[in-house]
DNA sequence: CATAATTGTTAGCCAAGGCTAAACTATTTG
DNA sequence: CAAATAGTTTAGCCTTGGCTAACAATTATG
């Protein structure tokens, strides 16, 4: 409870959507449906992208160091490290760091990106840049290609002129 | 897999957040922390939200159609309103339809008004009214009150001029 | 108004993602 | 190089949010 729920929500000008009917039902359900599968994915996607970033910076990924940036205890990690390695994403042995597969490679590059374009997306809107990262670590799974695209077009906009 | 994955990511332009170096520990963790609260808190929102529209555009909300808008069980449906009349959000009788308490219609106009300022965002941004019905309905509960703020004056600029 | 159809509930199952405590392995250091 | 410290894994527990199948209540219909 700090930054995040300091200004009051306002009241939504223009036409409000409460006014509006309620969209058909197989429409509806959909919607949900697609917020549940991004659910299913977006922690995966979070680990290997941490791993992938610790890799890349730090030279290694130990699984202490993902545990205190997850805010999480070490046996979870190691749980999840054992999923990850089900699902073909990590290599490990016992005991030692782990590497990303190809296909955990690619993962990482596309969460990163992704990541990379909410979050500058953010900051090119306006949001201060704490915030910004916050905002980006939840929205980014939700975000659709199509908006993203529309959110690269912003970034270009307002960053080069 | 329909519209949500028709073009492929694409580079970021400008700074490429790989770049930099990993944020702190304690803040990295911090915002994990903040998605996971998140997560606890979503799904009991979108419930109460659905029950507030459907009592106001249908007169009543059934757990049928609860169900069938949620695509989701009835016997889950069952299960959910029993947490929500726990968390003194909804009252019901068995076998008869629900009604929303006080916090009930407080968390529904607050959900909806915050649901409504992201969709209006995303269709003012230019994203495809479809498209932005599905990223609302899961972005929705990432956004912090500061880029909500600054989402509605966004709208505001777009919609009067 | 009796029966059929619809709606709601309960029981019991499962996977994911947290936790703590205890055991084990590796690394550092006196 | 032995002992202490740090890191990792395992076992076992819990909650959430899905599911199906069986049963119960309500509502609609011939
Ligand atoms: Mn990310
Ligand atoms: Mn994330
Ligand atoms: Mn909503
Ligand atoms: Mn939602």
């Amino acid at each position: 409870m700090s930054d995040r729920d300091q200004s009051l929500p306002h009241t939504v000008s223009g036409a409000s959507n409460s006014g509006d009917a309620l969209p058909p039902i197989g429409e509806h359900a959909r919607q949900y449906e697609t917020v549940r599968n991004a659910h299913e994915t977006e922690l995966i996607e979070d680990y290997v992208e941490l791993i992938g970033d610790l890799i890349q910076h730090r030279g290694e990924a130990r699984a202490a160091d993902i545990a205190s940036r997850m805010g999480v205890s070490q046996a979870t990690v190691s749980k999840m490290i054992r999923r990850l390695n089900e699902l073909g994403l990590v290599t490990s042995k016992p005991y030692r760091s782990l590497f990303l597969t190809e296909d955990g490679q690619k993962m990482a590059e596309v969460s990163r990106t992704r990541h990379d374009i909410v979050l500058h997306f953010l900051r090119a809107l306006g949001v201060n840049d704490h915030t910004a990262r916050i905002d980006a670590e939840g929205m980014e799974h939700h975000v659709s290609n199509e908006t993203l695209s529309i959110m690269q077009r912003f970034i270009d906009q307002q960053t080069q002129r």
